[in-house]
DNA sequence: CAGTGGTCTAGACCACCGG
DNA sequence: CGGTGGTCTAGACCACTGT
């Protein structure tokens, strides 16, 4: 990435210039609590308009990289901050940002309609429509996390094998390259639940031990619905973080 | 809320368009999944440039009520995408927004030295600095949530007095009012917890019983850490909500 | 094609902060 | 006071969508 706007690059100039601090953020050469030069300043710097600039500290603080205060200046965020949180990520991505291996143990892959329940969770008409069933035993560096059951609105008469799921792992990376489907929003719940039986030995703890429960209903860039995923957290081995703002 | 513009009022522009329509939203005027006027269109009716048009708009996205197709236009966000979540609130907040009527009962409240791993989660000197001190049984229409425990960093010398605990019941709106800190940004961890006898018999539930253990660090608009708060919620009545974007 | 949002410019004035 | 970010204007061209 060079240290200048390069004007015949398809990529927006907000978006260059935000990777460009991004990375002298990154490196050091701008230290956390230390201000970062001026708006004004950055516009001679870099030869881009004061709009341009602000769009791109924009993206950068609402990515926690930086804070601004009135009057002062436009800081760089103490580490802690700079993890981006409340994201949505999939399991995968999940582990990889704990600095674990992502693994999967395929345990049900179908095609089936889903329960009453589950159908209006995906917003789907009464209409019989198949919906994808996937239920994966989930590891971090080859350890059980958690027992991960999905359940993903496919295109009509499409479908995903599980050799693709596989080798892809991520089901969002297959939507993304299959289907042009982007996860872009989703609601989230998290509680306590106790370990069924069944669930008790496929995670390898007693029965009756805490869970943290998730469930997630995920949205496409067209606001549809794409998959409700139920994932229940082995209580011992797993912590949720959020980043909360106001 | 007129619905129109007042260059002479305080508030900025983008943020009195953002209002009205809000307004219109809620009110049904805007339909969900049906587009509102154009920002071209908004320009006329409003009075104000492009630019305020979509800082305003930007706004609504940011909490929930608006989507954009490029090319098709602006739409209303279906309800359920409404609730602002993954908000920094407090525990009353947290509880009207349920639905509840917030209630406590101060088990404790003092100024004393935090120990060691709370003064580091605080990023306090190892100096002496004595901190507000509260645990709180935590109610929802009257039964109890959760037991709350917090550290508060206040401005050397000052203090908070069980009195204005006690009235106010929001620690978030003592520290706006009387110091002018304003909690901005938080990082909250979730998992799972067993019940001591201590917990159970406050909470009253059996001990060991499952539990929702919330750990969060609050910080100010000036990027210092203002509080650390552990919640434990009762597992069969507390479930969290987030909302994840990417 | 016309209409939408996405990006960008070159200005302007204001509110806030520090010396 | 000068420098900072906060707001705002009136334009411009581009990329994407639908017909």
């Amino acid at each position: 990435m060079p240290d200048v706007i390069d004007p015949y690059d398809f990529t927006p100039r907000y978006y260059q210039l935000a990777s460009i601090l991004r990375e002298r953020i990154a490196g050091g050469e701008y230290q956390p609590n230390q201000p970062i030069p001026s708006e004004r300043q950055l516009e001679e710097l870099y030869g881009v308009s004061r709009t341009t600039i602000r769009q791109a500290i924009e993206l950068l603080m609402r990515q926690g990289y930086l804070y601004r205060e009135h009057g002062r200046g436009t800081f760089v965020s103490p580490q802690k901050l700079q993890k981006g949180i409340s994201e949505l990520t999939s399991f995968s991505e999940d582990m990889k940002q704990r600095g674990l291996e992502p693994g999967q143990q395929i345990l049900a892959i179908d095609m089936r309609q889903p329960p009453e329940k589950i159908r209006q969770r995906l917003e789907l008409e009464a209409s019989a429509q198949e919906v994808l069933y996937l239920e994966r035993l989930r590891l971090g560096d080859n350890i059980p996390m958690g027992l991960q059951t999905s359940y993903t609105v496919l295109p009509p008469g499409q479908t995903i094998t599980p050799a693709e799921v596989e080798t892809q792992g991520s089901i969002y990376r297959i939507l993304q390259e299959k289907f042009h489907l982007i996860p872009t929003e989703a609601d989230e719940t998290l509680e306590v639940a106790l370990a069924t039986p069944r669930e008790a030995s496929l995670l390898g703890i007693a029965p009756g031990s805490p869970l943290l429960l998730s469930e997630r209903t995920t949205y496409s860039q067209y606001r549809r619905v794409i998959e409700f995923v139920k994932i229940v957290y082995r209580g011992d081995r797993y912590r949720y973080f959020a980043k909360l703002t106001r």
